[in-house]
DNA sequence: CTGCAAGTAGAATGATCAATCAAATGGAGG
DNA sequence: CCTCCATTTGATTGATCATTCTACTTGCAG
């Protein structure tokens, strides 16, 4: 028993619902991808949304150590953790060819007032993103304005991520992704501009408006395995 | 015969795929909404995915007399423009309790890669609601820097209403929605005030950094369509 | 070795799915 | 009045849907 028959069933549940949605995955399919028969399932599950909601409690599960962590960890600049993690994000953009966006940020718009207890679930993945990108910002210190909202601020780079993925798959092209990231990072820089003339330190050189275009750096090693599935 | 059957049809498939989605949505329930038979509904759409189609058509061609056209008549002011859309989805929002979101953002995350017809009418709604913005973005002239990217930006207010409605669908809150547009406001602002300093006109008083809220305008009489059938 | 429960097998259920088709209807042109 | 064709009717198709059920296996406790 290398991995239990209830994980095997939610990991490709997972898998099937990220390709598919959820109403276009049949409980025939996941039982086949997950070499399991119906009876095995629907003794773990009592039905499908409760499939739905194991996936879920999944992705939030999933959500710090293999999304949010690997992005604080990659720098130990608070404003650049928020770049950090949506590169990630343009990274498994790119990997699936402009295919497949944010599991999540799918199942929201599909399935997400169907129960109060997908919506809230929905919500805690949404929150808790916020709630960290909201700590770096609070980690910023000074170097933003002290009057910025900065949990408005994280709600604005959930909206740039996830907004930008779904552009970016419509057009099958990353740069509406980028453009968005870009004018946040071109945000970033004039508040942090602001913060600097609140100091009543010199102001930066001169123009820093940026034109456009994304800033590949090498791709990290060995990401953890939530992106990998993609 | 005032509505032609096709077009009841299209208008009852948009409303149901709106509400329930593109797969949850049975022909049989379209049939039953619009008064038709099946027969009928086949003599025009040789499959439901024509009717997706056909649905998308119908989106597309509403998008300038319905959603972008009012704003354009709202204000001359082609930056407040941008929030007089923005504020019209926020009113969306609201109307049905932050249950609803863009009609083709939700189709764009559920099927919008199944065909290359259906992915070019969505990227066709997003890349005209951008370019419109983007108009207003080149008619604003010198009120913004000279070395702004504009369509970028355009496509980050894109990500600010797409993502903005999402996290409020899944808060079951406008307070997302909210936050993510004052964020927007605040970068215009940024943006206006380093316009001017590039002029060599006088800076502003001092700190206008907004710590939140929606301006709360009254709510235009009669705006067409699309809008009310949400 | 026994017994019991957890887990698995897999055929069968009825409901619902999208789609088909032959027959009926109705209006316009000749 | 007749013809013709677009439109509509609505029963019917077979496929697929989620789910249920009984029987079988497995591992472990006593």
């Amino acid at each position: 028993m290398t991995t239990g028959t209830r994980d095997r069933i939610l990991e490709e549940a997972s898998r099937l619902f990220h390709r598919h949605g959820y109403e276009a995955t049949g409980v025939a399919t996941i039982l086949r991808a997950a070499g399991v028969n119906s009876g095995s399932l629907y003794h773990f599950f009592p039905g499908k949304e409760a499939l739905l909601v194991g996936v879920l409690e999944r992705h939030l599960n999933l959500l710090d150590p293999a999304i949010l962590g690997p992005a604080e960890e990659a720098t130990g600049d608070p404003v650049e953790r928020i770049f950090k993690l949506l590169e990630a994000y343009r990274r498994a953009l790119m990997v699936t060819d402009c295919t497949r966006g944010c599991p999540v940020g799918n199942l929201a718009l599909e399935v997400g007032n169907r129960t109060s207890e997908v919506q809230s679930l929905i919500d805690g993945y949404f929150s808790g993103w916020a709630r960290r990108v909201h700590r770096w910002l609070d980690q910023a210190g000074a170097r933003l304005p002290a009057a910025l909202d900065r949990p408005g601020l994280a709600r604005l780079v959930l909206s740039v991520m996830e907004g930008g993925v779904m552009q970016a798959r419509a057009a099958g092209s990353l740069e509406p992704f980028d453009a968005s990231v870009a004018q946040l990072r071109h945000y970033m820089e004039l508040l942090e501009e602001t913060a600097r003339r609140e100091r009543g330190e010199p102001s930066m050189p001169a123009g820093a408006v940026h034109e456009a275009g994304p800033e590949n750096e090498e791709a990290p090693a060995g990401e953890r395995s939530a992106w990998r599935a993609w």
